[in-house]
DNA sequence: CGGCCGTTTGATGGAACTCAATCTACGTGG
DNA sequence: CCACGTAGATTGAGTTCCATCAAACGGCCG
């Protein structure tokens, strides 16, 4: 299965959801992001939207697609640092001079935008908020490569994902989207493909995970999250309006 | 060997040098700094500083000593998420609200500052640069974890451990501070302590470090730079008067 | 139809873990 | 001042999880 055409059903509505459940937007904030929206740039699935080294660019909106940070080795090991989702931010750096400490690549097409003035205290908010949740991101996983398990690890990663899907409002019924190969979950998680590969197998067989074109289902979430010490990044999730699962 | 009893050779004035290497300090500055330290508080080795989920105080200065963030599950697995060595700041978060992701424990005995008034822009300046080099350490942390055998990370690591002593001048020629067990080791390793053992003896079979008394000396560090591919933060570091070493 | 990317399967090896015991340095109290 | 307790370091034997190597399979697109 590939993923270049892959169809990203996530519009900008999803991102600015993700915004707004981190700090109250007012009506000229969302007027805003969707004119900012208006001038976005577009990213080919496989692309480096930033290199490693390079000037940092302007504070930036994921509005659709996903992305990752990545760092590779002389040897040619790579080791993917972070996913990027719909309504993440880019660029969150306050000092001058700032050069990007990893590459970004886009996973599938990818759509970004400047972020609008920042001169709105919500939309600041909004960034410092998304900025401890990176960090809470890339603490989840430090303790995932360090202390989990393979099977743990994938469980782990999935729960993560299914968390921030539902931030932006992507959670259909139980189901998210999962745009990554086996060879990126290896990346991600410090496994092989064939381990991960065969984890996969395991989670089918104990019919944990359902996973098929591109999009995941996990059953029995909360005895996973027990599993593997899952502890939810501390927001009070606003409660979205559900979206109908379409099979 | 217990560090209980370490004496903690860095001072003040090691702190200080690491901000000024990260932004130019003014005179003021300085002085504002120093006299904060007059109201710096004392944590005990293994004490508690911060734990997981408690609200987080105010920006703060790690004068002296060494500590780490945690993650524990339930089961009793540890991971060390990072260190914070001398002139490191705490609390980096500006959105309201902010709760600890994570627990920080004292390694040596500690003393912590508040950071006086931000109204000096060095300062900003340089607790922004902060985080950024924070963020850096996360990274390479889980590139370390994810991607690197347990001999290159023990390796991967003392050269951070080395390099971000010479940034707050902590460097003695080729020689510095290392205040951790074998145990804390393997926890930020991914490691058991047994394996963490195993892997110094090779260390220093291969005549590449000496460890002894809580202090480490690094042979050929070019070449361990290059083993691992390691790269140093992207900080052009103002060269620090070089300490006799004394032993 | 053929090639390619991603997935799947099998066989084998090795890096790191587990369990268990011993050793060493140091601080403490008798 | 020595006996003891404890934390940390070290060593050995056996095991397991995951990597490696190699090949085959499946769907999709040109």
């Amino acid at each position: 299965m590939t993923f270049a055409s892959f169809t990203d059903t996530a519009t900008v509505a999803n991102a600015i959801t993700r915004l707004a459940a981190l700090a109250p937007l007012t009506e000229d904030d969302r007027r805003a992001l969707g004119e900012a929206a208006n001038m976005a740039a577009a990213f080919a699935p496989q692309s480096e939207i930033v290199s490693e080294g390079a000037p940092l660019p302007d504070k930036k909106i994921l509005l659709s697609g996903w992305a990752y940070r990545m760092r590779q080795m002389i040897d040619g090991r790579r080791q993917i640092l972070g996913l990027l989702m719909p309504g993440d931010l880019l660029g969150n750096c306050a000092h001058r001079d700032p050069v990007s400490a990893t590459a970004i690549i886009a996973v599938t097409q990818v759509r970004l935008c400047t972020v609008p003035s920042l001169g709105s205290e919500a939309l600041r908010e909004a960034y410092a908020m998304s900025g401890a949740l990176d960090e809470i991101a890339l603490l989840r996983q430090i303790a995932r490569l360090g202390r989990l398990s393979a099977y743990e690890r994938m469980i782990d990663l999935l729960l993560e994902i299914r968390e921030r899907s539902a931030l932006a409002n992507l959670l259909e019924g139980e189901r998210f989207a999962l745009p990554l190969t086996q060879e990126m979950l290896a990346d991600l998680l410090g496994l092989t493909t064939v381990h991960v590969n065969r984890t996969i197998q395991t989670l089918r067989q104990n019919e944990v995970l359902l996973l098929r074109r591109g999009y995941a289902r996990l059953s029995n979430v909360e005895g996973l999250m027990r599993l593997v010490d899952y502890r939810p990044a501390p927001l009070e999730v606003a409660p979205q309006p559900e979206r109908e699962p379409r099979a």
